[in-house]
RNA sequence: GCAGGGAUGGCGGAGCUUGGUCAAACGCGCCAGGCUUAGGACCUGGUGCCUUAGGGCUGCGAGAGUUCAAAUCUCUCUCCCUGCACCA
């Protein structure tokens, strides 16, 4: 049994002492290899090592090609979510306590000490630098930094300074979740169950009070049906206010006015109660009407400024709390429901957005095509006394039903789809200053703090932005596009759009560690903002820090002359202090590692880390700098299931390896699955790679008992082979695709290597070259055992520092190929026919005697390959060679071809000597395997009754029972 | 809603770019046999349906089409996954 743990140890320190993985320039061409750092908010689990191991092993594929490979490494440590997670320690959070102490098991006097931010992110740093010591990564680590690090700090600061002068930060405003108790803003991992505030636009339409100044702010998605308002709604047990805003009052729920006042300057100007509101009549500015104010049951006023206008035709919960209102005796005026949107002018129907399972056959017998929320109800069995679910899917179908094919019948947009209309009008409405833009949040669920407040949206003013907008910025990346290898390849379009769709983004927080903006020093530079170009860092980072410089040392013009080359090496020397020969030799080392650069991470990162690392390297830096290479690798599953800790299955992977050692692991998240495909991590493969393992060491003691010298047909077939896996795994690695490479140089060199022994290969010199390519490819993947066996078949040097394996395609062989392949098949053929004639009952109590196996003559394979290309059998008979022959016997033969004469292909050359050779040679393999006797017999010596069945792929099969 | 990706056997998952060699790789599961005190592991064979000689039939989300020939190309439909931003 192999001791993981203790072999691993042994190859880590193998490679430590020879420092395989501490490069500096030479004269072989550099590669700068990366994985996006580690966020240390918490400890690295499987899914994150996926993408780190995955980026180990194409390095050292890399490496291998003859590439000098730079894989170094660093941590996140910037933003919130560091932030948050010492909070929570500091607020006694019990849940995370509890997952810290027994899924993650921090000691207990870390957990307390994890209140404070700086050393939570420092202890998971080191447990992650552990972690990936242990999966046996070649990390350069003289190279480690963290993104607060003051040096690194200099270098963002430089970075955003440049980018200002290019006028790629701009200032404004925008909505985000806001957490009005800590005052800051909210993302997902500051709420219960880490959900995300989703903040949407709403239109408050002013309806005048027609007895004051003030004006009911009527909060609505679909501000087009203002045409067919028949009165206004509000909450009749709810508290209202007067809030001024701009010197206009406006009556709202007192909530209302709370949430807004984050987006509006408000002064309350009093309560209003509700049965005063419902005296009054307002105007709507849109038709002039005058119209009522009234109870809806439906108002919720916490939602928008808990006003709404009612649009019975349109809106089922509209209609049904007016019917209700009826019904119940409410004193209310005579009231027209209008109609304003047809959906049939748009090839709609009404109901055709409602589930067909809901309908029961009912579609189409619509009883009041002017009422379209009554017709939706009734579609659905149910009048304006439906329960508010039903309410809720008759409004769902409605508004898409129109949004979708809607037209409007009336005002100043007839004519126009109900789509289009609605950006018209709320844009006139806005225009006109009779409606405001207020946001709110659109989650179905309130949306609550971490600290036990509702979140709610603030507009921040004088953010500051990266205009990832900017026309020429998005022509620049669109250009440079194309000459980044993207892998998977599948994801090039994904690319593509992400460059038309990214936009103005925040490069500032008021919160969490990191480079303070140097802009608005009491704010932080964004996290992802700071991490677009940061492994430009890690090429003269190691130099920095041996020659002591300080972070005051590290001025712009630095960072200008190493990067961007420019100034000279003397005034750069003169302002920082610097030698000469440390400014020179960051700028070489810059030079070198960043020409060819491959960055890797995972698939959830591309639409923001992925989008703005090419972005940003775009705009930053000189052409043969920019990206060569992104790989994006999938997520990964543990037994099927997303990790995640509601399910308890974060398993931390230092756990992982101590229990199944760091090869099986590396196996199993990154050599299961294509690129970007979810890998599924299983328990059952670790075991099932132990023991392949196992059965690839154990293969020496076989080597040697291997004593033959001449070389046979199976040597050329195992050689044949060989080179066409080390064509395919080279193709296959050269696209990141492990998986299939390791299809080929794993799973299927085990079986090839079985049939070989099976099939009485005895060559240790063939045996030995065939398992010592294997050793050398399984290295990128599963390094240590790659040493262990590369040692076992008596090799003194490093596997790691070998070169990949070359195919030499002259070894390739079809011919020896297709002969095993007929054999193999030949025996399966026999096989089942021996079971099939088995129960014939002639047989019954027999035995089989003997098995014919008998060749065809060589003319059947030429004249068969004469017979697809000619496509007649008369133009057949004429050829040279096969004109002489008995035309009865050759036109037999060709007539079983006739009837499928379009899907035949030809027979690839194969001696008919040669194939009886290797029968001949294979007679005992087949004797053991079928357990009888066997004999091998040409097509024209043979007395059978089958012989003239032979074809030239496939021999005749004569099973005789006695 | 918009965008991207997908739908293959009991399951996972190839193949579909370049239509035929595809009843469909590889793995798991299941069945039978071997080995074993037993179990596990391992080895052999089988695993859509039918079949008394290596054969036939049905099949790759649904439907239609192109073709001598389609899992593979075209069109329509249904369903599923992911993302939609200031958050790592």
């Amino acid at each position: 049994m192999i001791n993981y743990q203790e072999m691993e140890r042994r190859w880590q320190n193998a490679w430590a002492d020879a420092k395989v993985f501490e490069p500096e320039p030479n004269e072989k061409e550099g590669f700068l290899v990366t994985f996006a750092f580690p966020y240390v908010n918490s400890p690295m689990h499987a899914g994150h090592m996926k993408t780190y191991s995955l980026t180990d092993s194409f390095a050292r594929y890399l490496r291998m090609k003859g590439y000098n490979v730079l894989l170094p490494a660093g941590f996140h440590m910037t933003g919130t979510p560091i932030l948050s997670m010492a909070k929570r320690i500091s607020r006694n959070d019990a849940e995370l306590i509890k997952d810290f102490r027994e899924i993650y098991q921090v000691p207990e006097d870390s957990i307390r000490k994890m209140s404070d931010p700086l050393y939570l992110a420092s202890y998971f740093a080191q447990d992650t630098e552990a972690g990936l010591k242990e999966g046996g990564l070649g990390i350069d680590w003289r190279r480690k930094f963290n993104s607060i690090d003051p040096h690194f700090s200099k270098f963002v600061e430089w970075q955003f300074l440049r980018m200002k002068e290019k006028g790629l930060l701009t200032q404004g405003t925008h909505p985000v979740g806001w957490c009005t108790n800590e005052g800051n803003a909210v993302g997902s991992h500051d709420t219960k169950g880490d959900a995300q505030p989703k903040i949407e636009e709403m239109l408050a339409i002013k309806f005048k009070d027609t007895s004051s100044n003030a004006y009911f702010p009527c909060a609505t998605y679909r501000p087009e049906t203002v045409y067919g308002v028949t009165n206004i709604f509000i909450k009749e047990d709810s508290t209202y206010v007067i809030a001024e805003i701009d010197g206009t009052q406006y009556y709202m729920s007192r909530e209302a006015s709370f949430a807004l006042s984050h987006q509006f300057d408000i002064q309350l100007k009093g309560e209003m109660p509700a049965r005063e509101l419902l005296k009054k009549k307002a105007i709507n500015p849109m038709t002039k009407e005058e119209v009522p104010v009234l109870p809806g049951f439906f108002i919720k006023p916490d939602v928008g400024t808990g006003v709404v206008m009612s649009v019975p035709a349109h809106a089922p919960f509209d209609y049904a709390a007016l019917e209700r209102l009826k019904v119940s005796g409410y004193q209310m005026p005579h009231m027209q429901y209008k109609k304003v949107i047809d959906v049939e002018q748009g090839a709609g129907a009404i109901g055709k957005s409602l589930d067909p399972a809901l309908l029961n056959g009912r579609r189409g017998s619509v009883a009041h095509p002017d009422i379209p929320a009554l017709a939706y109800l009734e579609l659905m069995n149910a009048d304006s006394n439906a329960v508010y679910d039903i309410l809720e899917m008759a409004t769902k179908a409605i508004y898409k039903e129109e949004a979708h094919f809607g037209v409007m019948t009336t005002g100043n947009y007839t004519g126009k789809p109900e789509a289009e209309a609605r950006e018209l009008i709320a844009n006139d409405l806005i225009k006109s200053n009779d409606a405001l833009k207020i946001f709110i949040i659109a989650n179905d669920q309130p949306i609550i703090c971490r600290c036990g407040t509702r979140v709610i949206v603030k507009i921040v003013s004088d953010q500051w932005f990266i205009n990832y907008g900017d026309k020429n910025w998005k022509e620049q990346v669109r250009k440079a596009l194309p000459s980044i290898g993207i892998y998977p390849g599948k994801l090039r379009p994904t690319f593509g759009y992400l460059v038309d769709w990214l936009d103005l983004r925040a490069a500032e927080r008021a919160q969490g560690l990191g480079t303070p903006f140097p802009f608005n020093p009491t704010h932080i530079i964004e996290s992802l903002s700071d991490s677009t170009i940061y492994m430009i860092f890690y090429t003269f980072v190691h130099i920095l820090n041996a020659n002591n410089i300080t972070p005051e040392q590290l001025k712009p013009e630095f960072f200008d002359y190493v990067i961007s080359s420019k100034g000279n090496i003397d005034s750069v020397a003169a302002s920082t202090g610097m030698d000469n020969s440390i400014i020179k030799n960051c700028k070489d080392s810059f030079d070198y590692w960043y020409t060819n650069t491959s960055n890797h991470s995972g698939s959830d990162l591309i639409n923001n880390h992925f989008i703005m690392y090419i972005f940003t390297h775009v705009i930053m830096l000189e052409e043969k700098y920019w990206p060569k290479k992104v790989v994006s690798c999938g997520l990964l599953l543990y037994e099927g299931q997303k990790m995640s800790k509601s399910i308890g299955n974060t398993i931390p992977v230092r756990i992982l390896i101590a229990k199944h050692g760091s090869d099986p692991v590396r196996f199993s998240s990154i050599a299961t699955a294509d690129l970007e495909s979810e890998t599924n991590f299983e328990e059952d493969t670790i075991n099932s790679v132990k023991q392949k393992n196992e059965f690839l060491l154990s293969t020496v003691d076989m080597l040697n008992r291997m004593n033959g010298v001449e070389l046979e047909h199976i040597d050329y077939w195992l050689y044949s082979k060989l080179n066409r896996k080390i064509e395919n795994a080279t193709k296959q690695m050269d696209i990141v695709e492990l998986r299939n490479a390791v299809t080929e140089i794993y799973y299927n060199s085990v079986s090839e290597l079985k049939w070989y022994v099976e099939r009485g290969g005895h060559n240790q010199v063939v045996a030995r070259e065939f398992l010592e390519n294997i050793a050398l490819m399984l290295a990128p993947i599963m390094p240590h055992f790659a040493e262990e066996f590369w040692k076992t078949l008596g090799n003194t040097t490093l596997a790691v520092q070998q070169l990949w394996p070359k195919p030499n395609a002259e070894m390739v062989d079809e011919n020896v190929e297709l002969i095993e392949d007929i054999i193999s098949n030949t025996s399966e053929d026999i096989n089942n026919t021996m079971m099939l004639t088995s129960r014939i009952p002639a047989n019954k109590g027999k035995k089989v005697k003997e098995i014919k196996i008998i060749l065809a003559e060589e003319w059947k394979r030429a004249a068969f390959n004469s017979l697809v290309e000619k496509r007649e059998m008369g133009r057949v008979i004429k050829e040279p060679g096969l004109e002489s022959m008995d035309k009865e016997k050759l036109t037999k033969y060709l007539n079983q071809f006739m009837k499928k004469l379009a899907t035949l292909r030809k027979i690839p050359e194969i001696k008919a000597e040669e194939l009886y050779a290797s029968f001949i040679g294979s007679r005992d393999y087949l004797k053991k395997k079928l357990g009888t006797e066997v004999t091998v017999e040409r097509e024209s010596a043979s007395k059978s009754a089958r012989a003239d069945r032979a074809l030239p792929d496939k021999p005749s099969i004569d099973i005789i029972w006695a």
